[in-house]
DNA sequence: GAAACGTCTTCAGGTGGCTGTCAGCTTGGT
DNA sequence: ACCAAGCTGACAGCCACCTGAAGACGTTTC
């Protein structure tokens, strides 16, 4: 998933990006609300984690603005104190979910889960390789340090059928034959080509040669 | 093959899990719906054996996030009672076989084979030495720790070839036969060379040699 | 429209695992 | 002790696989 944090204090924003990084997720921070509405008009978000008091606005302006426009991207918000009114405020302005702080990073880590799953998006990799987060329907991959690594059509195609059945091994023909959805033959070591690739971008061990049978995910790669 | 079982009644839990193992399978056992989402994030499975009734939430939504997830591990279903509306949701969601409580340890026999074998897994073992399975139509073994070996395609041809007719003595003549499909005439101890390849893999006591007949495989081996 | 860019496919040279061969050694029978 | 049969480490050749490079094609940018 892709992440706004929406938070101006350093310490606790610093936590909260590598604890929502180390989930896999892409995380963008803004520590203003100018920040903030720049990143929303720019990026397609899967989550915004909004803190409501910023140094130049309140962060419920940036969440009514953004249901204004009919956005209906998730927001979790945290409260600085448990301010019963701010809560209700941010519900009704339309946020999905709130933390109170000081905030705790399983609670956290749940509430994205929850409400992900409420929207039907994936927060849990469909498999890590090397600390590298593999998830399903998405051309990218996310590495340890949280950076985004980009996956060609075809990249992404043969890594979907590897990991679908994650303990099998998977002949080149029936790589091949996901790939080109019949008819279109291909005469060539196509499939080794992007399994090269592949390994260039997840790391030489996650993807096993069986020779003269096919290939398979490392189920071994810490 | 690694087979996770769900299912939080302990007195059928227990029955299931010994007789899959008793298959020579790898079982983990989660009584509950978050241990089952847990086992399933960390490990790689061949098979999911899958309870829809469960005290900590529905089966169903552990077997519906695996295949959002496009993970397409194949997965029996149990149902508690022969309720027509749980067998159809459970095979609309992805399921790819069940079985109606009680359970009958024959038919979960039959019905883990033919799922497995439509996945071109093999789940009889051909034969187990020193806790060693060989799989037919696999250029493969598993140890009694679960470790892989995989075997060339000529070390296998020739574990083929004794496993076939296990108690019998095959002649080194015969060996050369299925190794070499007519004409190709080998002419040098080949058979010995292959038969010291797979001992040293299968352990020293696993292929009996008959002094001027041929080899068998020790079936006394534990 | 042209240039810059990214993707897909093909090819060619390189690499490493598999294979068959042999030589020297060990084992079993007499 | 001797011989025949079998065992196994070493090695050269082969073939499956790997990978860098380049051309064809489509897309974006100016």
């Amino acid at each position: 998933m892709r992440v706004l944090l929406v938070e101006d204090d350093e310490m606790l924003g610093d936590a909260v990006k590598t604890h929502v990084h180390r989930q896999g997720h892409a995380v963008d921070w803004a520590q203003s609300r100018d920040d903030a509405e720049a990143s929303l008009e720019a990026v397609a978000y899967d989550l915004v984690l909004l803190d409501l008091r910023l140094p130049d606005g309140s962060g419920l302006d940036i969440l009514k603005s953004l249901r204004d426009r009919r956005d209906e991207t998730p927001v979790i918000i945290m409260t600085a104190h448990d301010q019963v009114s701010d809560r209700i405020a941010g519900l009704n302005a339309g946020a999905d979910d709130y933390l109170v702080k000081p905030v705790d990073l399983g609670e956290l880590q749940a509430r994205i889960h929850a409400v992900s799953r409420r929207y039907g998006t994936h927060t849990l990799p469909a498999l890590v390789i090397n600390g590298i987060s593999v998830y399903p329907s998405e051309r990218r991959i996310v590495a340890g340090d949280g950076a985004e690594i980009l996956l060609s059509s075809r990249e992404w195609a043969v890594l979907d059928r590897l990991v679908a059945r994650k303990r099998a091994i998977i002949s080149k023909a029936q790589i091949e034959e996901a790939l080109y959805a019949f008819g279109a033959e291909v005469e060539s070591n196509t499939v080794e080509v992007y399994v090269s690739r592949l390994r260039r971008k997840l790391g030489k061990e996650a993807i096993e040669t069986v020779r003269g049978v096919g290939y398979r995910i490392s189920t071994d790669a810490a």
